[in-house]
DNA sequence: CGAGATAGGTCAATCACATTGACCTATTCT
DNA sequence: AGAATAGGTCAATGTGATTGACCTATCTCG
């Protein structure tokens, strides 16, 4: 698909700098996502990880240390050490579950679902903001082409 | 901006369930564009370090490892091991600057323009056809939408 | 009941990677 | 000639993640 004219291009001609904007534009927006959760995590001498850990128990409270391992693809040993900081800070509980003594149920804290609902909240308000900003048929726009490049991925 | 009704929100009314897919696919669409390149990387040994390096020496032919080190941001320690991987696989070519003996003029060979283009000609095939595929209205949205996110960050 | 499987925890070795600091050469600038 | 600069290299350190081995508590099943 070849430009056509200098001055306008067809609607499906997209030329070598746009596309590397794009893919610019594209790292800055997730870098800013994450910046600032990062900063507030770093605060408490937390990482990502911790975030991660918090956001999926937040979703599905009670869930076992086996299937957090699965969900975030890591290791027992490296979800081990992670998990303890955040239980020492009184932001994870962890207790035995009911139907099995040998599996965890791990729950946030309020003080947990409190850091959560901050952290999220900021990366969730930001591209409300943006897509707030943009309009309805924007957005829609956006997940059209946001979805289409991840759709090679498999999961 | 509180949801009106359950059955019809406006514009500017974005609920958490679609805030958080629109997280998901954005990092789903971010690993699909990476995925590729990386494996075509790993085949040769090298990393994203190495691409990068690729691609600003194919955007700036002739820049000094200083100059390099400065938009990558990264040590010479960090930038000496993988410029001299790339040079022993005969994928860029250091010489003496003309205007100063001290300063290194880094170039791709003709195997490294080759493969740096297979490279980023990957990534930038992916957003090609997301773009394309969309149209160019939902194009230009996608920029409006991801700009919006990225403004946060200073560059 | 007793053997084997399962969930989780822990210790240790290793690997990859980046960072800081110190020191060295070649070269240029003054 | 002496100071500053570009680059290179060695060494120590720190962080994370990975694998492997081994341990306890608990459950399941013949």
């Amino acid at each position: 698909m070849p430009r056509k004219t200098p001055e306008k291009t067809d609607a499906y001609s997209h030329d070598h700098s746009r596309l590397i904007e794009a893919w610019r534009v594209m790292h800055y927006a997730l870098r800013a996502v994450i910046a600032e959760p990062d900063r507030m995590l770093a605060k408490r001498g937390l990482t990502r990880v911790h975030h991660r850990i918090l956001f999926f128990v937040a979703r599905q409270p009670g869930m076992s240390v086996g299937e957090l391992q699965t969900v975030l693809d890591v290791t027992k040993q490296a979800l081990n050490t992670p998990l303890k900081q955040l239980q020492t800070q009184g932001l994870i509980d962890l207790s035995k579950a009911a139907h099995d003594a040998r599996v965890r149920r791990i729950e946030l804290t309020a003080e947990g679902a409190s850091l959560e609902a901050k952290l999220t909240g900021e990366q969730l308000h930001m591209f409300a903001e943006a897509f707030a900003h943009a309009g309805e048929d924007a957005t829609a726009s956006w997940f059209e082409v946001t979805g289409k490049l991840a759709e090679r991925i498999a999961r």
